[in-house]
DNA sequence: ATATATTGTGGGTAATAGTGGGTAATAATC
DNA sequence: GATTATTACCCACTATTACCCACAATATAT
């Protein structure tokens, strides 16, 4: 018995090689349905993080954006910040995908990154970061958590 | 897998050369479909930068022009200012498309350029423009986006 | 416990991509 | 018709990327 397709939960920590070339974790690669054919969107995340789609998933979003009209100028802004940074990439034989330069620096990663399954997206995170903001968040009362939990049953 | 025909994401540096051409990614190139036979049309974006279209693309932006009554002086000069500046041209052998002085001068673009997938079409920028559009939007709060991201779920 | 398969990491090599520039063909000007 | 300017086409060099193989570490099976 398995998760959903393209679900993905868990954390695991990988190191970014020589080549800027990152595992991804052979439960996230199983997980991921065939169709992807083993295709990613690698995106900057809303967080300073990597965002990384299974590409059927980030086909539906693109979609969601050919809607609209490029006579807004706030749909031209959103588009182009939506897109602008994704490129899309393929595993390689060893399961790997390779970061460019420019999300590398947005994210911050040097050499060890934290992987983090997002249910239906994968996060890469510069772990020294991603603790630093665990603290900040620490300090703020969960209470944040109460228009959500009307609307999510753990 | 690849993306949709036609379909361009990610953002790319390039220059424009003594001769003003400049160069496609190929990945862009790539994901041209096969009827376009490598022509796009160039022509002035609704912001200072560059819009390149697929020419098939363009194509059914002529159909929808076709069916507005030039009655209305409204769709009488939105016709003439989206056309008037438009231009067909074909990739070079290494990939590149030659741009017109007046399209340079409009965008403003010297020799650094940025190339943006913008989903259906394509935009050229000056990178030193888009950054201070970049930051005056910022200022601006996002609220703008409130309304998109209730519809499109990242 | 040993053998076998899977997973994570490193690196070499061939293919592709990006850039510059030369020359011929075409168009414009006198 | 000759001259000049512009454009299209071709070749060459360099950097980057994709692809392949190797191997160690871990996990799984017998």
């Amino acid at each position: 018995m398995t998760l959903n397709k393209n679900t993905f939960i868990g954390e695991y920590s990988y190191t970014l090689d020589a080549k800027s070339r990152i595992n991804i974790p052979s439960k996230f690669r199983n997980s991921l349905s065939k169709d992807n054919k083993g295709s990613l969107v690698i995106t900057r995340g809303m967080d300073k993080c990597v965002w990384v789609y299974p590409l059927i998933i980030w086909k539906s979003i693109e979609d969601e954006l050919r809607k609209l009209s490029s006579l807004s100028s706030v749909n031209r802004s959103f588009i182009r910040n939506t897109v602008r940074h994704a490129s899309i990439s393929k595993l390689d034989k060893q399961g790997r995908i390779a970061l460019n330069q420019n999300i590398i620096n947005f994210s911050n990663i040097t050499k060890n990154a934290l992987i983090i399954g997002m249910v239906n997206k994968i996060e890469i995170w510069d772990p020294i970061y991603l603790s630093k903001i665990d603290n900040d968040f620490n300090k703020i009362d969960s209470s944040q958590f109460d228009d959500l939990s009307d609307k999510i049953i753990l």
